[in-house]
DNA sequence: TATGAATGAGCATTCATTCAT
DNA sequence: GATGAATGAATGCTCATTCAT
């Protein structure tokens, strides 16, 4: 209750939402509890939002709002497309590991149970697609004339990010591998699938 | 209730507890519900399971008991270690995306969450993984000397796969995308992982 | 919770909404109360009823049976037709005098409010109504030759014997009015509106 | 907001109360609803009235105002007593349906429920009352020598004219019935009630 | 082996009301 | 005169679980 006045309670209940729905999933977190959490009564929330799903929109809105900043940094650092792609692999691991709240939150968008309020939500998750497809492009042109190709490797590398960073935070990753050789090699891996023409099936 | 008593009634409930779980979401499957699908009593299921978390839990065993079997199944065709690799990946998206109930429940599966009876749960994770391991190591037992070495591929490996299915099964796949060429191409990517040494970080 | 065991909780609870719904008013009444009332937890209630509404229901529903068996008694009375009358307007001021749980429970029934069951509670109220027309009609056969006759006139005897017991029931009853000269003056009313042709409008 | 302030906030909040009090009845009015329809925020309300009960109060007593200035109109009427009596009915069933805002909120009036101030209410029902009764009473000066009995009487007219009203308004009229016959009928009646002595009980 | 009855704790949500500004 | 922020208590309802039979 001390330091929710500086920030405003709004932000609070969506800082204390994040963190519970990492911790518990968000079908276990229930208003009360982030009540709880932040420290004021359970319909002081709805003075800042509608309802529970709102709430839960606003927060996934808000993780893809956050990697679609990051994208767009790395889409103009001066290096080579290449590098370019090398750098949004080895951020988004890190932007997962770094802010599980964010990521998990993002990993709330199930375009089949988030029912309410979804239009925007989908404008925003292509909008980051998009870009990363492009800088995906940019790296062979020749090869990915058409963008479909490009969108092909992009859902890989996207599939294999995920992958790796649901599989570290769940605590799956076998105890026997080093993590941090676990993550290169997949940063690795991702600058391979762009850069050379796989043996195709 | 009938043609229940034939398979007897805890498998009823198994089965029955792992579709609606597919379809809806572990937490929003209630024991009511599980009675009503499968036509028992709420409190016929305490017969066979002492909680939810049970119940819940087993099923999660059964799913990787079946995974255990695939994979023991491909271990043993008379084929290439590579071609073996490459039947496993196929096998593994394959069987995520025809039974998504087991895939799911697998998926349910989180050493922080699942905190009553997750001993012999991790077993089962792991005869899998080291199976698995194995037949990676087959492929180049001049790279692979240190098993590690091939935890990690396969570790990368399982990432992607997990990252394909569950990207399809949450209907979160561009739909610019060619489902099967999608597939396809992470397959090809696997055997790529296994068969031909990454350039390096 | 003593005597509950005998009579059932199932009676118990409707006895207990509608002596509450009688005091307090229908919107007032909560599952809360209403379980209180009876001495059993709320959710139990819900063994019984599937939602507040379709108690109230089974509520109104209940009160026009009841109100019909008297209408059948009356019926079926070896005197005259006219003597029918004058018994089943005293008798349904005495039924909402004595019972002003079941009379309250059946004005309940808005058509437009209540929404959820209605059809079949409809076929009760004109059951009693369409009774107690012929009741009306076999007065005077010759007067009442077209049925919609007697309904009006039923219709105008049921508003004013509502207005009766309603203005009493609400303590509304000029305190410097005989309530028993009052009745017998309704009933005499009702009697002359059938046996006696009005002056027309 | 605008037009609000012209007539002033407290009379448009009793406006929209009374108008979502006939629609929705009392219970289902919040302050909230109230705030929302007159364009001012919930707390403002407060400024006009201590609470919801003091709210509604004010309704109530408004509408036996409005109501007994239609009665003393009529009282002035330049027409024989008899004829005054046919206006008053007439007048009454016309208002309660022309009003029903009104004449609904009139209803509210329980004695026994309005607990607070019912002091002041009590002499406005009486107002209305004993002016009526007077008219009564004019009819027939021998008859109703004593002003008991032209109460009696007023009572009972005022118990069938209740009866018609909310009947029509609660859609509880038998569709059978034509509504013109049906009002014509009871005023018709209230009329023969004064004119013509009740053959006695 | 199977069940029906019962319940306490919890859920999302709404309400009338207060109070500092 | 007017409001936004805040809240405690209440609402209808569902849940996993227990227990006597």
């Amino acid at each position: 209750m001390s330091d929710t006045n500086e920030t405003g309670l709004r932000t609070a209940i969506l800082d204390a939402a994040r963190h519970l729905i990492t911790r518990e999933g968000h079908r276990d977190v229930s208003m009360r509890m982030i009540a709880r959490a932040v420290g004021c009564s359970v319909s002081s929330i709805y003075l800042y939002f509608p309802n529970k799903d709102s709430l839960i929109h606003t927060l996934i809105y808000e993780g893809f709002e956050r990697w679609y900043e990051e994208t767009l940094v790395i889409s103009r650092l001066p290096v080579t497309p290449l590098e370019r792609v090398e750098a949004l692999s080895r951020r988004y691991i890190e932007f997962g590991l770094e802010h599980p709240e964010w990521y998990e939150v993002m990993y709330l968008f199930r375009p089949e149970r988030v029912a309410r309020y979804p239009k925007e939500l989908y404008r925003r998750t292509r909008r980051s697609l998009d870009l990363a497809t492009r800088l995906v492009a940019e790296c062979d042109p020749e090869r990915f004339r058409s963008e479909d190709d490009a969108r092909v490797v992009l859902g890989l590398i996207w599939s294999l990010l995920n992958g790796v960073v649901s599989t570290i935070l769940a605590g799956r990753l076998d105890s026997r591998i080093d993590r941090e050789e676990y993550i290169e090699a997949a940063i690795a891996h991702t600058v391979e699938m762009v850069g050379r023409r796989v043996a195709a099936a």
